[in-house]
DNA sequence: ATGGAATCTGGGAGCGCTCCCAGAAATTCG
DNA sequence: CGAATTTCTGGGAGCGCTCCCAGATTCCAT
């Protein structure tokens, strides 16, 4: 591949190989209809050249712009506390790449950001598609708005209005009623909840998980056992010391992270994991393994979450059919030793 | 806004506002010559349509896409393990979004990732630049056919070979040299380090600085005290397993996530942070002030890190002139318990 | 007024590609 | 072996914008 190429178009490939630029376009899109010396004559020219096409101008001339947009808004603040994010924005890196596809990233800070970035989104030429992050409450006036623009969409999580939108979501509500049954079969008789911010679908639907399972066990719900944190660790553990005072034997936390930073509260207490107080988390990231204690927890596929997220909209994209669809993807209980499973047995 | 709004071309907005292709032009561009009156009657059509230029076609003409590519190569594995990539991955948003310009992620995972984004950054049109994450050997290469390409580049992080690029970094050993030298005045006298991996610069540069500043206060260097660790937690808690032996008083950790690790270690083996083992992390990311005990660190300002990568790349293309130049930026070293300084003074 | 400079405006020629259509070449079949 | 298909190829017409250039307007001295 010569290296310092000067700017070469296809009509410079198609001169060099003899054959019109029409031609040399086919061969470089691997259409059909092209005669198979023909081919192997401009694909040695387009080699040798180090020829790659214009972007800019296939996108033009296509209305395809092979790029599509992740937008994290409200969340961006988690995007740092919560390794989920960077998790989902691999398999979705991964998938674009997968496909051919250029990804864009948009983090929301502020409010002039998401101005900024609204604009930007609903320029034409530049997006094919749009992947938006949602389930916190303030992300929904910018889910509505990419609504409007018609644009192929994928919400990742459920947004609080999900009618007319494609989004593509875990049951977060069964996974968390499967981990709390998992407590009670083990016998626990004081199971407590750090539950997510209500102000997020996941936080909501956890919970209702939670309510549901003791429930359905003609357990009565405590409200003392119920303390909300925000996703972090701190959080968790701040929630956690809340907690303390009801003497939980058993916790289920919305998330790894806020499951680490209540077992901190819990150890500072005095007290043992699992032996005094047992724990089952949610996310199964990397890291519920790597704290003293093994995370018993809800393993969620993040990565391919990300994956299938790209995957529908690429489907939208190509098949140009945005009818809204929704996904749900299997969780499944992880069991280490912070629930206590082991002795308990 | 009208919602439904048919495709509008810059030729329609003209039509309407009665000028000519051009000068709409002009006043979507803020070009400066144009009467008053003429800019307030385009831009009102502009509003009142919702008229959004063609990316694509602007790109095309301009031969500038507006866009920037952020690639993140070996450095995937650590992009989830450590904090420090999604702060630095927003200050590069930030500043994109400041500056209108479009920002495009490549995580870079397998190798043959490594190929196929190796093809779309060198695609014309689609990127007017490109920040590469380095300071890992495994990321040479890719730095090396990017300069080959000849497009705007700004390497984040001191790479291997720093001849022919521009960079931006920080004085990791005159900062790791402050932060031990502080170690040393608080009268520790077996102060060990948990480097960061020698494959990478990051890793060279602090250790060099631990050295230096021993050296330099006329104090011998134990290798017993000195364990790589691979800036993860665990990495961290292991290493400072293999440090316990020697017995050391003071740990230089690389990276704050490091030092909770080994804390971890540490407080396992029944000693305590900071009376038994005093710490002086790096990063200074906001997990520092949340372990039990507060974290000494060296505070880089990771978010302007990335911030000045973007201007840096962004005044490269908009000038032409692409000479290689090193930007450094100043750290800090911010004290608080894990040392032991308020006990000690 | 009135010429000349300064400022504004419109048309044209692309940017590099895709895609449609018509014609050429190769293939099939009576 | 020629006519009817089928397959392949090239030219033309854009995609929606920028940017240069020339012509039209306005401005300001004289």
């Amino acid at each position: 591949m010569a290296n310092p190429m000067p700017d070469l178009t296809l009509e410079d490939i198609a001169k060099q190989a003899g054959v019109s630029r029409s031609t040399a376009s086919r061969v470089v899109n691997a259409h059909p209809n092209v005669r198979e010396d023909v081919r192997k004559r401009v694909l040695g020219v387009v080699e040798q050249t180090g020829y790659r096409p214009h972007a800019a101008a296939r996108a033009l001339a296509s209305q395809r712009s092979w790029t599509i947009g992740l937008v994290l808004p409200h969340s961006i603040s988690f995007f740092f506390t919560d390794p989920y994010y960077p998790h989902l924005t691999k398999g979705i890196a991964q998938a674009c790449n997968q496909h051919d596809y250029t990804l864009a990233l948009f983090l929301v800070g502020t409010k002039e950001d998401e101005e900024k970035i609204f604009a930007r989104l609903s320029r034409k030429g530049l997006l094919d598609g749009v992947i938006v992050q949602a389930g916190h409450h303030g992300d929904q006036q910018i889910i509505g708005r990419m609504v409007d623009t018609r644009m192929p969409l994928v919400v990742a999580g459920r947004p609080f209005r999900s009618d007319n939108v494609s989004y593509i979501d875990i049951d977060n509500s069964a996974a968390a009623s499967n981990a709390v049954s998992h407590l009670i079969r083990l016998g626990y008789q004081r199971i407590g909840t750090i539950a997510g911010p209500s102000n997020s679908t996941v936080g909501l639907d956890r919970k209702a998980g939670y309510v549901e399972a003791l429930k359905d066990r003609g357990k009565t719900i405590h409200d003392s056992l119920i303390a909300e944190g925000d996703f972090t660790e701190t959080g968790g553990y701040h929630a956690m010391q809340r907690l303390l005072p009801a003497k939980p034997d058993a916790i289920f936390a919305a998330s790894d992270i806020m499951a680490i930073g209540a077992m901190r509260a819990v150890r500072e207490a005095g007290l043992k994991v699992p032996d005094d107080v047992a724990f089952v988390g949610f996310d199964d990231l990397p890291m519920a393994t790597l704290s003293d204690v093994q995370l018993t927890t809800i393993r969620q596929p993040v990565v391919q979450f990300g994956v299938r997220a790209v995957e529908i909209l690429i489907e939208q994209i190509e098949s140009g059919i945005t009818a809204p669809r929704r996904t749900i993807l299997d969780t499944e209980l992880v069991i280490r030793e912070s629930c206590g499973a082991s002795r308990r047995r």
